[in-house]
RNA sequence: GGCCCAAUAGUCUAGAGGCCUAGGACGCCGCCCUCUCAAGGCGGUAGCACGGGUUCGAAUCCCGUUUGGGCCA
């Protein structure tokens, strides 16, 4: 065989969901193993609406996960176009070449006709089948129907006897009996392929060798095998990837909150991280090694070594992983993938100095193993970007504990101001100096101070959280909190 | 309803007849570390859907049941 030729064909939904991202992550590591192209084509013959609008999204989100295209709609390529409504004449010649080839005809039955037979079929007990009455219409009857104003669909001719067998690379043989697959439409009553017809034209003409798809397409492809067999033409392999499903093992739809893969960025979440967990449902790396890049995985990917059970997505681990990516990623790189999230929440400049960067560095250096997501990483550390903070209630409660908190914050004030060195080592020396002098627990003063500089119960080292912070901002914070306890 | 696919802990997975007293990960629980929270370390919880075969031996092969899923209307 000729060189790996795979495609992601989604229709313009206006978004990529996990399903779709993961069905073109395998697509892609297919082709980049064996160095192999991975195609884009965009089947839009159902929509109505602007594609570009509903095309965008997938792109970007392809792109944003790391997986370019090496021939697409936007990009072109040698068996372009790659948008299926550029293709109709295309889809008008093939059909042809099989009408005059006596394997498909004109079937004249309106919608209604066709569920009154299936209401026959099944009052009798009998799974429904065309019944062909229209294949045998004379030419005159054809024009009568014609004149009526009836406007014909295109069935492919399926015989009675025998069986397909698709040879799936991942569930081995699985066989359908010709007789039970109707003669079923390959251009609807409107002029429009369908999906089995387009697809089965373009992939042959796109030279595809592994048709890698959703398991959901496993019943589509016998047919789609027929309609090789009847134009001569050789069969791609086929690989039917598992399906991902929500916690409620029904498939993963916009009711399940399901996100598309923009929202995903929007939260926060790290490309690789996402495409690293996505790999991880239906195929593994490594007996000892969850953690990888696209890279690393091309390196050893296999279609037949993903397994045949649908997977349900677990949010948890998703979060769990992005997390270690937040921890380990360079931080140069964390503060720019980072900053537009502060940006939007007004924390950091449009345009930051370069001082201000580094303090934003700094900050994320000592917080980062304390958020998931970026967008966790803002409400996390907001308090180090503002002189007036908001306390919560925790906090608040703990600051009123203790009566004495207010003359114990004042002398911590006066202590810091007059520190010569701002770092954590003498923040914290004059700090358990204090301690000491008054003869108190260490977390009588940590806590009630945390709460002041922070507005918060948790959060970092509280001498390394001051000594990032900043004496004026700290020292703010701490007047801040004296004026609120002690209000006149 | 017909056809098709699948079935290892709550979830993702390893497992291709003896290496399985079923391995790893998320989650959950406990302990350690500790100024809190994380992170980290240690320990624990929990699984081969069921029933028949085949075999000296089955999570692994076959059949059936059940359950889940998908496609077609």
């Amino acid at each position: 065989m000729g060189p790996v030729r795979v495609r992601f064909a989604p229709s313009p939904t206006g978004e990529l969901h996990v399903g779709g991202a993961r069905t073109a992550l395998f697509n892609w590591l297919f082709a980049r193993r064996f160095g192999g192209q991975f195609i884009l084509r965009i089947e839009d013959t159902d929509q109505t609406r602007s594609r570009e609008d509903l095309m965008t999204p997938i792109m970007d989100g392809l792109r944003w996960l790391g997986l370019q295209w090496d021939e697409g709609p936007d990009i072109g390529g040698p068996v372009g176009p790659y948008l299926q409504s550029r293709r109709l004449d295309l889809y008008r010649t093939y059909l042809r070449q099989l009408i005059s080839a006596g394997k498909a005809y004109y079937c004249y039955c309106t919608p209604d006709e066709l569920a009154e037979q299936r209401a026959n079929a099944r009052a009798a007990g009998q799974p429904y089948r065309y019944d062909r009455r229209c294949l045998y219409l004379t030419p005159e009857e054809q024009k009568h129907r014609l004149d009526e104003g009836r406007t014909p669909v295109v069935r492919l001719f399926v015989p009675d006897e025998g069986t397909v067998t698709v040879h799936d690379l991942i569930r081995g043989d699985v066989s359908f009996e010709k007789g039970l697959l109707d003669d079923f439409i390959l251009v609807k009553s409107d002029g429009m392929p369908t999906y089995n017809f387009a697809c089965v034209v373009d992939d042959h003409l796109m030279g595809i060798t592994h048709v890698i798809r959703a398991e959901e397409h496993l019943s589509n492809t016998p047919k789609q095998m027929l309609l090789y067999e009847a134009f001569g033409w050789e069969m791609p392999a086929f690989a039917h990837v598992p399906m991902i499903l929500a916690p409620d093992r029904t498939k993963l739809s916009k009711r399940h909150g399901a996100k598309g893969v923009g929202e995903y960025r929007q939260e926060g979440i790290l490309a690789p991280a996402l495409a690293n967990y996505l790999a991880l449902l239906g195929w593994s790396y490594d007996l000892s090694q969850e953690f990888f890049t696209l890279a690393q995985a091309a390196e050893r990917f296999d279609i037949t070594d993903v397994n045949k059970t649908a997977a349900i997505y677990n949010n948890d681990k998703l979060e769990w992983m992005n997390a270690a990516y937040i921890r380990t990623i360079p931080l140069e790189e964390l503060a720019e993938l980072a900053l537009p999230f502060f940006r939007d929440a007004g924390l950091v400049p449009p345009e930051p100095s370069e001082a201000e960067m580094a303090y934003f560095r700094n900050v994320l250096g000592l917080m980062r193993e304390r958020f998931r997501t970026l967008r966790e990483a803002v409400e996390t550390t907001g308090y180090f970007f503002v002189d007036e903070i908001t306390v919560q209630p925790d906090a608040e409660a703990r600051l009123k504990k203790d009566p004495g908190t207010p003359e114990l914050l004042k002398q911590v004030s006066t202590l810091l101001s007059a520190l010569p060195d701002w770092d954590s080592g003498s923040i914290e020396q004059a700090c358990r100096g204090l301690i000491a002098q008054l003869n108190i627990k260490s977390g009588d003063l940590i806590h009630p101070l945390r709460a002041a500089v922070t507005g918060r119960t948790v959060g970092a080292g509280l001498f390394e959280t001051m000594a990032v912070m900043g004496r004026n901002r700290t020292l703010a914070h701490i007047d801040q909190m004296l004026r609120v306890l002690a209000p006149q």
